[in-house]
DNA sequence: TCATACCGTGTGATAGTGTTACATTTTTAA
DNA sequence: TTAAAAATGTAACACTATCACACGGTATGA
């Protein structure tokens, strides 16, 4: 059995969060990139919960800390931390999420893998899942409509597994 | 061979928008739903292309031909049409275009069916293609990760077949 | 060591997308 | 005919994102 997409309540996001900032600062070394601190700490506001959370609500987080950024600040930091796979946005709220594979991900830039995501109505959290099982299927759509694919991401509106039970 | 997902530069379009007026027209007083004047000249907008319309480019348009709408106006009419499965927005890119598939979009309400849409980086022009060959791999993945999907969107970036020839 | 080119960030303004609240009109149905 | 419901109008506002330009740090090679 795979681990949990959708995590408890009462798990340990502290080890969440310290996993994702540690393969950052990995990867961005390896790759030459800069993982600076703006970038972490932007980076640490979005991994704050696994839902997805606005830009503007970023600006709010860092203004109730006394740090004044603009807008423009933090959607360069949100465009890189995408571009390095470190966190997504979800199309259908305007919003960025942590990746919760970003090992995954980052083969996907590469080999044109689409991403999966499950996100429930009534909590708003998000569960990523595995591209690969989708990716033959998404050739094949594609080659039916003559089309070149390049990238395809599928969000799926639901419910998670807490907020089945509640109802 | 099922007909092309992307039309020919030199389609007989204004066929396509007649039949999914129609389409409309029957739908809706099928189903008691009020197709109103402003609700049919905004989904003639919209369906005046194959690529997908901003909100206030539709308003726009309106201005253009001496009609002053506000905002609110069209998009209470992109709800409806959307309600209706007339119109699909395309998350990526917050912009509406005409349903290709309008049968099988009223299906898909009930049956659960994910939409499945191939965008043109090039041209913009969007396909529709038929989302039940996913529906099945939606509901496993789903199933997996203990999700109850209620619906699913994949829209996937790429080339066109017009547009991979003009590289 | 210096020049320089690149990159990241700051600042201010502005563009683009979507909603709230309430008034008015039109349609439906009792 | 009248009351309720649905559609539209009006004005203001909130949210999302980008442009243009300035400034400072850092890496690299002359």
């Amino acid at each position: 059995m795979q681990s949990a997409v959708f995590p408890a309540a009462d798990h340990d996001h502290a080890h969440c969060t310290k996993t994702l900032i540690e393969f950052a600062e990995r990867y961005c070394s390896q790759e030459g990139l800069r993982f600076t601190h703006l970038r972490r700490d932007v980076l640490c506001e979005v991994a704050a919960s696994h839902k997805a959370i606005g830009a503007y609500q970023i600006l709010d987080n860092f203004a109730a800390q006394g740090r004044k950024l603009s807008p423009i600040s933090v959607y360069r930091c949100l465009d890189f931390l995408q571009e390095a796979g470190l966190i997504h946005r979800l199309e259908s709220t305007n919003s960025y999420f942590a990746c919760q594979r970003p090992l995954e991900t980052d083969q996907a830039c590469c080999t044109n893998l689409p991403l999966v995501f499950l996100v429930c109505d009534e909590c708003g959290t998000i569960g990523e899942v595995d591209g690969a099982p989708l990716a033959p299927l998404m050739e094949q759509i594609a080659k039916q409509g003559d089309f070149q694919s390049a990238r395809g991401q599928l969000e799926v509106k639901g419910l998670c597994r807490f907020c089945q039970q509640a109802d």
